[in-house]
DNA sequence: ACACAAGTTTAGTATTAATAAACTATAATT
DNA sequence: AATTATAGTTTATTAATACTAAACTTGTGT
């Protein structure tokens, strides 16, 4: 169960995220936008400013970015950027080897979210389009790399989830998906043959913990009709993104620096 | 009115933003914190982490800063830095001075933000403490000198709000604060004798963008006993932050690199 | 293996949030 | 300057929803 009227505040606040402009949004603009009833909506916001989550020009009457949301951007406790830091240096070899589009997801519970990535031979490291957006795990490769190296439960728990069909391709039913998982977790990498996006295909390699429970994964993406065209071009990707994600694997290994006590399993 | 809801979910989050821990906050952390039954704190949680504010770890169970809160992080929507470090060299020169403390405060709507403090000798440029903290308009120097410069019908909608009594000293009756607004305009500068915290003077002096609304204070405070004790000292203190607020007014005067158009009056 | 603690789910009720309409204030148009 | 239009605010009502309580499930520690 959820409850609607946190739902539409939370929506509310990704819009502002998104849509902000200059001199602020006004109430209309939320109205239009989200379909709120101006008066609900108002009620609404007047409680996320009193909250100062946002606040309203006096004179313009339009909301504004409040001090809450600015406090969060200098809070330490968001600087979980030392695993994608470690990690660029190898993603940014798997660019520059195969020139082609390369991710590196993780993962919050049930969501898969992408840490960072590179577009073919234009390092995007501050895109908030793509960054932080969170996937698919049954269409894509680096969802299904994860996800076949998971427990049972977890597993579970995320497909319960709703499996959209985005392409023709799409695996969406339970059973042939929970094979394709089998069959990943032996060859060591998993497939996108066009499930998410038509035309494009990617290789994702799952990157382990000390548990060696999976907690992340490397993507590589490619216009289908290249993998088509040179049998050996898929091969030169599987091979690097692999490394990669081995090598980032390494994070985990040696270093006693990562928390110690609480996280003794993948999130 | 406020929604009721929404107010338990974004104390939820201050909650979360302030007290996070590294294996994340359980269930019962938060039920036992802000008063809420377990049935209840779940369905939000479970709503605000189906938007992916939070996220829960699938094996402790335990509440996390998800990826939507990072993402707002990184946001240049946020830098609004520009100001504060104008006002900086300004602030630090009051301190260097006087060696009081001395804030910036910013207003959002009816809100009284600390955009940068200094301590006494120890500069702390991040503490979340008082950082980005909002504060009562009608006990501080730094509120009462915005307070006076404003419009009429401004003011009002920042009174009409709860005058909270902090000391004895706290004006709480109206017109009385209206009266000590008007002698404030006079003398371009506003005092704070015990009003918000006992033993604890301060001057604030306004802060004008360039069409003369006030849009910030400088103040610095200072133990009242040494008030008292030299009363050249609280010269000192009212010329060094005089001059203060006038330097960074500047910051709207010259530059044209400030937003044309939107923003004809102040926030 | 048992008991305890923490989290989850469910169904029912009472509170509450959305509605609609009236009102106010501001901006645009003549 | 007066009029109309537009956006925002407030209010009372009702329909919906969020909270409660209790049962259930899961996991942890003894």
């Amino acid at each position: 169960m959820s409850v609607k009227s946190i739902e539409k505040t939370l929506s509310t606040l990704d819009f502002f995220i998104s849509n902000m402009k200059p001199g602020g949004l006004a109430l209309k603009d939320v109205c239009a936008s989200l379909g709120f009833k101006k008066s609900a909506a108002h009620h609404m916001l007047a409680t996320v400013c009193q909250k100062g989550y946002l606040y309203q020009d006096l004179k313009t009457k339009k909301y504004l970015i409040g001090s809450k949301i600015k406090k969060m951007s200098k809070l330490a406790i968001l600087d979980d950027t030392g695993f994608s830091d470690f990690a660029f240096d190898q993603i940014k070899k798997v660019n520059d080897e195969t020139g082609e589009a390369v991710h590196l997801a993780g993962f919050e519970g049930t969501r898969l979210i992408t840490l960072t990535m590179l577009e073919s031979k234009h390092p995007v490291r501050v895109d908030h389009g793509f960054l932080n957006k969170d996937h698919a795990f049954h269409a894509t490769a680096s969802g299904k790399a994860i996800l076949a190296h998971m427990n049972l439960a977890n597993q579970e728990k995320i497909l319960k989830k709703n499996r959209v069909k985005f392409t023709e391709f799409t695996i969406t039913d339970k059973v042939t998906l929970l094979k394709e998982l089998n069959a990943i977790k032996k060859n060591g990498y998993a497939i996108d043959d066009e499930e998410f996006q038509e035309g494009v295909y990617c290789v994702g390699c799952p990157v382990f913990d000390q548990y060696h429970e999976p907690v992340a994964s490397v993507s590589c993406s490619s216009p289908k009709y290249k993998i088509i065209r040179d049998k050996k071009y898929l091969d030169k990707i599987k091979s690097f993104t692999q490394q990669a994600a081995i090598e980032i694997s390494k994070y985990y290994k040696p270093k006693k620096t990562i928390k110690k006590g609480e996280r003794k399993y993948a999130a």
